[in-house]
DNA sequence: TTGACTCCCATAATATCCCATGATAATCCA
DNA sequence: TGGATTATCATGGGATATTATGGGAGTCAA
């Protein structure tokens, strides 16, 4: 298996651990490094994580662009600042930062969401939350795409 | 590990000792010697610091650019003027110069700032304050960063 | 001697390691 | 096929290691 699929919800304990879904640590592993990398979401109360690949995507499109000192470090402080890269235990759980517990809200559980080459952390009632928001826009889009015979909602991140 | 990732505040002791987080030694070590190069900023009220690879990528660069301008003897004079090459001690604390100390305006805390390649070390209200700028330059950028973080979200149906 | 610096040790908080358990899913075999 | 045996997984908790930080004692130079 090679990406992010489907979702589980896990338990934060006591000393603030929580388990990353076994399939999840199987694509983690896939990618040559046995940690994962995760850093708040720029638009909504969650946090994106993934492996290597998705570090090493974002590293190199910062080299790629060419930007003035100034806008190089805003761009970098802005990625990096705020991405931890945490390796899990033997039992596959982390321990997560505290400031990425904030920004998601999270308390004692935490829901993660496969999103195919990333995937996402979200206080589980947050998250049902968005799914309807999400199901409601898509409905929108419906009355003006056309009367289709269409049930399911996904939804996903484009660039 | 090889980038320098996540942020850490530390304290500045009676002695003006001050530890570099676990995380960036290991990435210093990585680079193959155990200290740190730091120079003030440019382009801000901040310090810059990195391993062996950030002064040898410095070093080239201005070698290059003296191939084409003498004028740029002013600026790599200033810029290894200002360069202190601190080794941590086996607890993993430098000294700070005083120049460098004044130059980002540190008091008894600093914050240090992973930007991947190299990192930055600020009092940590003017980074607050800096950080908010740079989320705001970095969102103007963000059609040009690639797959994730800071995209927008699409709704699609499914059957 | 004084001040700046280093080396070494102590400590508290935190993070990680290791083992145990219960639950669920997968497998096996008559 | 169905029931029993094995794996796998999430989770709890005790033991150990790591980290940041404070402070004592020694070194060196002016």
């Amino acid at each position: 298996m090679k990406i992010f699929l489907s979702s589980a919800v896990n338990k934060i304990d006591a000393k603030g651990r929580i388990s990353i879904p076994a399939s999840f640590r199987s694509v983690l592993e896939f990618q040559g490094y046995p940690g994962v990398y995760l850093f708040p979401s720029f638009t909504s109360k969650s946090i994106d994580g993934g492996g290597l690949e998705l570090i090493n995507q974002i590293s190199e499109s910062v080299e790629r662009m060419q930007l003035f000192a100034e806008e190089t470090d805003a761009l970098s402080t802005s990625l990096f600042a705020d991405t931890y890269n945490l390796s899990y235990d033997q039992d596959g759980r982390i321990s997560l930062p505290e400031s990425l517990m904030e920004h998601a809200n999270l308390k004692n559980k935490a829901i993660f969401v496969g999103q195919g080459r990333k995937f996402q952390v979200w206080n589980p009632n947050d998250f049902e939350e968005f799914k309807e928001k999400a199901k409601v826009k898509a409905l929108e889009h419906r009355n003006l795409i056309g009367p289709v015979g269409l049930n399911k909602v996904k939804f996903e991140e484009i660039d």
